[in-house]
DNA sequence: CGTATAATTGACGACGGTCAAGCAAGGTGG
DNA sequence: CCACCTTGCTTGACCGTCGTCAATTATACG
């Protein structure tokens, strides 16, 4: 009696087997832990910078964002989570929370505690293990988003960062066709690339001009990936994705 | 009879205690890791992206850092890695390197299989946590370097990597007073902070004018720590470090 | 309807990049 | 011992990408 994607943390183990092999008896151990619910409104934060959780969590529906501060008015976005992601599992083993997480759109979280997760990780060393890869493929995409803002003009750094969201969307299939929820403002774009709104606004006229993409009402078309991927070279090795997703032959 | 500091993965071992606590026993299962030295001459490459190694290693003399190429011509360098530093410890739980790690100069490192470090993370299950935790600190650097490169202007940013490198430096005491070795070269630190080598030139003689820091002779003296701290927006918090480290008061 | 949020456009300027040349220092070999 | 070469640092001139400021136009919502 497999009661199939019925649970919230369903949506948690999909996104770890993206990365990871999980076995039947694995699944069954994260299917019984323990997880409360909880809803946020849209630009809510979920925890703060500071903070010592004693609780992780995963997104369940919306869209949300980590963020830190390099000056009184400049904020930077270093990491952006959909359904099935853990924004916040360094804090399993990292007390003090050096980034705040808060949510874009309205969203529902599972939260988890720490120590059942901990117990979990000493039961079921493989978790554990599939739990630290779900971490370090995190770093991995930050290593690139350094590269991409480091070295990518703003055109490339914008087209990038959409490839990214839409092999990740993809993964966890939540896409239909070629178009995934993009709910991102254009400042909130900017924020993560270290873009002035204005020139994102800019940049997205350019690519839409190019026919590469449509993005409005919260939702990006991808018209022509290929284009899209060479504008932000973009190859999706850095994800650590098992299986390589068929992308480039659907649009 | 503790042969205190005589084996170089003590090395390895006093950089996990400036994030991590470990017993007795745990150090002396770490030091029973067979550890195979080698040397690498300047601006070698240790491991190259796309290879699937199958010994991770840490550094014991020089300094190296991990980059990614953004294109035929721009390199990004995304992190650097002094005595102690792990740089390749993901490789543990991920297949496929996603970056190169090379040497800045000439350089010692202790390499360690994979498969013993798996052993002893089983045995010493909080000598894994201890390692996940250095994975996660580092994580940590990379979403500064984010923050650092996408919103700070360049003297902030040399100023800011600076201001880590010391804090990492004097972590391990490598440190003597206010000096400590800074083996880059313009160029590379213009790979690292996104920056071309003329304005990394332009910067430092401004950071120099102001009397916040000497670097010449691959040494870095800081001056003016407070105003250097304060000009790079520098805290210490994101290193994740046990003992916030009493730097305020010696410069 | 009026108000708030987001997208868009224009004008202007600055931070930082590119190109090119000159300089300093260290190592090598005849 | 000194030419010569390489590597890294420095400087000048010029220019372009991108940021800032400000105003206008949708679009949604109460």
């Amino acid at each position: 009696m497999s009661s199939n994607s019925r649970l919230p943390i369903d949506l948690l183990i999909r996104r770890m087997e993206t990365i990871s092999l999980l076995d039947d008896s694995e699944k069954a151990a994260l299917r019984a832990l323990p997880v409360r619910e909880a809803e946020f409104r849209a630009d809510e934060d979920i925890i703060s910078e500071g903070d010592r959780p004693l609780r992780t969590f995963f997104i369940l529906e919306g869209m949300t964002c980590a963020h830190k501060m390099a000056s009184e008015t400049r904020r930077q976005i270093v990491s952006l989570h959909m359904p099935g992601d853990a924004p916040d599992l360094q804090s399993l083993h990292l007390g003090r929370l050096d980034m705040s997480i808060s949510t874009l759109t309205a969203s529902r979280v599972g939260f988890i505690h720490h120590a059942t997760l901990r117990d979990l990780c000493r039961q079921f060393p493989r978790v554990g293990d599939a739990l630290w890869r779900q971490t370090l493929a995190d770093a991995s995409i930050f290593r690139e988003w350094i590269t991409s803002i480091g070295q990518r003009p703003a055109a490339s750094r914008i087209a990038h960062l959409l490839c990214e969201l839409f092999v990740k969307a993809k993964a966890i299939a939540l896409v239909e066709r070629s178009t995934i929820p993009m709910p991102l403002t254009q400042t909130e774009l900017g924020e993560a690339l270290g873009l002035s709104t204005v020139h994102v606004n800019r940049s997205l006229q350019d690519l839409r001009a190019r026919g590469l993409l449509q993005l409005r009402d919260g939702a990006l078309t991808v018209l022509d990936w290929p284009g899209l991927a060479r504008i932000g070279q973009f190859t999706p090795d850095y994800l650590h994705l098992r299986e390589p997703i068929g992308l480039l032959e659907d649009a």
